[in-house]
Order: structure tokens, then sequence, then C-alpha cells
DNA sequence: CAGTCAGGTGCGAAGGGAGT
DNA sequence: ACTCCCTTCGCACCTGACTG
């Protein structure tokens, strides 16, 4: 739970957590909910999300996941779009892609899907680090979310509830976001793997702005 | 009441010293 | 040179007081 000195001394992300901040103080405003009642939602104390707000926080990814979950969005939303008036760009270029990195465990993301695009389905690639272990403990959200995990390289194991899967590249494993979810890289290589989840959230952001 | 700030806690990484 | 142990440091995260 509690975050380990990153490899190179203070590794902030203020551009991401800039990002994550300006998509938390948007969502919540969305569901018009206070930092008391999202702290009742996720369990994240007021301070942090105030924080996380002020992108003041480098959030670990079991925070991010617990304030996704009490937002009722996936993790991917939290790294959505920030330029409302952006056009709307069907390719996403590889040194454009939105990188994220999970201070605690070394995981990092980068979202695939463009940023602007309204889609329910959010690609995600990810860097697994040998040994690092990523747990999400909320469990159900609201609406349902599902997601795919693909493993490219290397293997990796998926506990969703108290069922084990193991995989190794190429094997896909369905699954229904509704219990909690580890991921963990048990060897001493790094793994690779593709996650696409299928969450609406950013569509009603889109849509939200658009009307408003 | 919503949001911010200050101070404190717990943890792992890094570094240094001692012993082999 | 290597390993073990201890201390220090930096960070996420918390509680509770404070402000508007």
């Amino acid at each position: 739970m509690k975050n380990k000195k990153s490899p190179n001394g203070s590794a902030k992300q203020p551009d991401i957590n800039l990002r994550i901040a300006s998509r938390v103080r948007e969502l919540r405003a969305l569901r018009g909910a206070s930092l008391d009642a999202l702290t009742a939602q996720c369990g994240v104390s007021k301070s942090m999300i105030s924080l996380i707000e002020r992108g003041e926080a480098s959030p670990t990814a079991a925070t991010l996941e617990k304030l996704a979950a009490g937002l009722g969005v996936s993790m991917a939303a939290l790294f959505g779009p920030d330029d409302a008036a952006a056009e709307l760009e069907p390719l996403s270029r590889r040194s454009d892609q939105l990188i994220w990195k999970d201070p605690e465990s070394g995981y990092m993301r980068r979202a695939l899907t463009p940023p602007n695009w309204p889609t329910p389905i959010q690609i995600v690639e990810v860097h697994l680090p040998a040994g690092a272990r990523v747990t999400y403990e909320s469990g159900a959200r609201k609406p349902a979310q599902e997601q795919q995990v693909w493993v490219m390289q290397g293997k990796i194991e998926v506990t969703l509830g108290d069922q084990l899967f193991s995989l190794r590249s190429g094997d896909c494993l369905a699954m229904r976001l509704d219990r909690p979810l580890v991921y963990a890289n048990p060897t001493t290589r790094a793994a690779e793997y593709i996650v696409a989840i299928c969450d609406p959230a950013p569509i009603q952001l889109i849509q939200a702005r658009t009307t408003t």
C-alpha cells in the first residue's frame, strides 16, 4: 500500500498528473459529488483527493483504481483527453501516446486509443516489470465494465476474486470487473500485455462537455 | 459545508560501516 | 569482494485543524 521511493529519486510526472487532476475534477463535478462524498465512495482520503485534483500528488495505481471505482469509471477514463475543443482524431501515433508509470510497482501503461475518439473501447499497452504486482481492490462498478487481457510477451498471473489465471505469450483472458483484481509478474523477466476495456464513461464525458 | 494545509506515520530504497 | 545490519531519506497517504 505504502509507496516505495522511485528508482530515479523523485519521479514526478507533472504532465500526466495534471491530466489526471483535471479528469478527476471533471468527473467528480459531472456527478455533483463533494470531496467528502467521493471519500465515502472510494475510501481515498479527502486530502489525498484534493492533492490529486491539484496535480500535487503522484498517486499509485491502487489509489487511482479506487478513485476510478468511486467515480464509476475505468482507470483509462482518468487518462482521457484534457482538451475539450480538440478535433476528433482517429489516429493515435506512437510518439503522441500518453504513458503513465505507477510509482509503487514500476507498472507502465500506454494509452493506445485516440484520446478524443468517442468510443467505449479503450486499448492500453502495459509493461509489467519482473516481480511486480498491482492490486485493484474495488471490484464491482456501475455500469458494469468488461476487459480482455492479451499477453504479448512474458508470463503474468491474473487473480480475479479467488480465481487465478496463469497467462503466457499469446493467451487472452476475458473478464468482468466485478471482483478484486490482481496482476502479478512472478518471473524474472518483464511482461508486456494489451488490455482492451469496455467503458462508456469517456463518451459520457464528451457528451457532457458538448451539452455545457 | 467544501476545500486546503500542516504535521505525522509507515514503508522501501539507498548508503555506509562492520564483520567475514 | 561480499554480505549483513543499521540509519537516513523521500514519498504516498493519513488525520485533524483551519479557512472562506
